[in-house]
Order: structure tokens, then sequence, then C-alpha cells
DNA sequence: TTGGTTCCCAAGTTATCCCATGCTATCCCA
DNA sequence: TGGGATAGCATGGGATAACTTGGGAACCAA
């Protein structure tokens, strides 16, 4: 697809976005979407860990983030008791995968139980990293986001109130062919 | 007018003003309107997902409009229970989609299907972002929005008299395409 | 040997790119 | 002010490339 084309990029090259379904195949491989290959920036590498949050579901990403991860533990003291955990949570509980040349992985048998996985999958896109679900979990989980949003409306209001902040104000004769 | 004729700056440049018609052809593709393609400020990427507000329609923007999200997310602490809904509302459920040379666009069908889209389609501008709709459902909502409006006039006095102030405001209703 | 895994090749399907056409709105000039 | 010329926009369709999926062969481990 497109690997790099973030032209207006901060400093963030990619970013996982949108939500795919597939299937494992009768080898147990399954296909990472290529949108998500190329927010991978082109490495090969995936690291796949069941998410912390008890979700039910798996959490995943490349070097990237794994570099992220790196730089968190080394910089928690040796001594902090959440170090271990954060430790076993992210290194000791994930698989490191390898896609072969058309951008598939095989999840291990514990991952995919920890999931509750057997057939049908799905990738789901969260900015900087991915998730995988078991579709009936996703479906559950998704309802349960879509009612917190709409309880939780004002607190997610803060992108348009910023824009306004920032002198959002269209510009007078800038409207863009709108009315013109 | 030319399209890229905005400078490249930081802030808004354009504004997504209007409401259009028009209907999806043989292969599911959709002509983005010529103003909104504007107010993209050049991008040929828009971002498209489920409104959080649940009123059954789509709701998207462009890079700028992302780019505000992302910083918004990275704003807000790890833990707090509403980034993961704010996230998954937009990053996970939206799609990734880019124009093609004619300004056109695949809408996936799980957004077609949120929307009740499936052949005619309303694209309505909103300030910093557009909606999509099925024209029904649209017309359901404009009525609703109308009879508010003449309800609680004073409460939409003050965003109205800023958009005056900003020198942006189209007559309600003036919409270019609106009659095709 | 035997099971499992990885690598590689192949084909179908889908999405993307690109060119061509008709129409509409805008501009210019009489 | 009216009419013609022109440029931009929406639409249709075909060719190309990309993605996904399936399966065979080689390799490693038990």
């Amino acid at each position: 697809m497109h690997p790099k084309s973030w032209g207006s990029g901060e400093g963030i090259r990619a970013v996982f976005v949108s939500t795919y379904e597939t299937a494992l195949d009768a080898k147990g491989r399954v296909s990472v979407p290529a949108s998500f290959r190329a927010a991978l920036g082109g490495g090969s590498r995936i690291f796949l860990w069941p998410a912390m949050d008890g979700s039910g579901c798996l959490e995943g990403g490349g070097d990237e983030l794994m570099a992220v991860y790196r730089n968190t533990l080394s910089r928690m003291s040796p001594s902090d008791p959440n170090r271990r955990a954060f430790m076993h949570a992210i290194f000791t509980r994930s698989a490191d995968l390898k896609m072969d040349d058309t951008g598939r992985i095989s999840i291990p048998a514990p991952l995919l139980e920890a999931a509750g996985i057997t057939r049908k999958i799905i990738f789901a896109g969260s900015f900087d990293r991915f998730h995988v679900w078991e579709p009936e979990r996703f479906a559950e989980f998704d309802a349960k986001m879509a009612q917190a949003a709409q309880d939780n409306q004002g607190a997610l209001d803060a992108p348009f109130d910023r824009l306004m902040a920032a002198g959002g104000a269209p510009a007078p004769g800038s409207g863009g062919g709108g009315s013109a």
C-alpha cells in the first residue's frame, strides 16, 4: 500500500486504524491486514501478548512499540514491585512472531486460547498498537465502548474546544468554495 | 479555484459547509463534493467513523482533524477510562480512505450498514468535519434540528453570532448541490 | 520415521489507478 | 443583458496492481 505516506507527520510514522475480520486457515495462519503491515514500518516482526486490562483480547505491536516498552522498563527502579509485573506482562507473556512473505503469522495456541479464538479473528487498530479479538467478544466490547462514548461525550469534546481556542474560526473568504 | 492554493501553514484553512446529495455508482464509489475536497486542504486522505452521538450517521474529516485527535489522545492519561472509549470510537471504528484522482472514495460495507446507506448518500458540512447520511435519516434529523432551532432560538444565537463575526456563514439550506 | 513448522510458489479475488465522456456552472464578449 | 465559449466537476468503465488465500515442498525436532 503506502508504507510511508504520512507526509504531514510530526514524528509519528503510521497509525493502526480500522477493523478487519479474517480467519485462520487450515494451518492456523492469519493474514495481517496490509494497512497494519504498513503501520509496522516495514518490519516483519510482531509481538503479541494478552491485554493487561483483562478485556480478554490480545494486544500487539511492532519493533517501535517494543522499544517504547523497553524504555519504560529501563526507567523503572529494579525495586519497583510494578516492574516485575510489567515485565512479565509484556515480555514474558508475549510471543515474538515473524511474518512470512505474504504477511501471515501463526499465533501460538496459548494466546489463541487466552483470547477464545477458534477460527474467526478480528484485527482492531488502536493508534500505536492493535488488538486481536474473537468476534463475539469484540462485539460486546464494541457495544460497551459505544455506550461509554455516548455517556461521556463531554470528555470527548476536547478536540473541538481546542480547535475553537486555536483560532478555528473560519478565515474570512476562505470558504473553500463552499458557497462561492 | 485551485484546491491547493491554501497556505500550508498551521491552523484551520477551510470549512466544511453546505449539503450535497449524490449516489454510489455500480462499484460502490462516491464522489466527495469538490468544496469538501478543498476543505481537506489538498490532502487525499479521508477518515470516516460512525458518529459517537448515536445519531446514525457517519462522521469524517481529513488529516488535519485526525492530527487534532492524535494530540488529544496523546494528552489523555493512559489510565483515563475515557481514553479507551475515545480511541475505539475514532481509531478502531474508523476507515482510512484515500480519494482517487477524481475525488472518489469507496466506503467500506460495515460503515454503509451502520448508516443505513444503500444507494443515495448525503454529505453534510459541519464546520471542521462533515457528516454522511442516508437521505431519509437526514431528513428526520434535519426536521428535528429545525424544530430545536425554533424552540430554542436564544441558545442557538451565540454560535451563529460567532460564525457571522468570522464572516463565514452561508444562508441555511443554500447548499450548492443541495437540490441536485 | 513422523509430526510440526517454515518457506515458497501459484491462483482467485478485490481494490486501485487511469483514461474517457457528458454535464453544469462560470466567465467573457457582443 | 443575453448568448456562446470554457473550464471544472461528476460519472462510467476498463486495465493494472495489490492483497488474500490455498497448497506443496523443504527443514527441524522428537
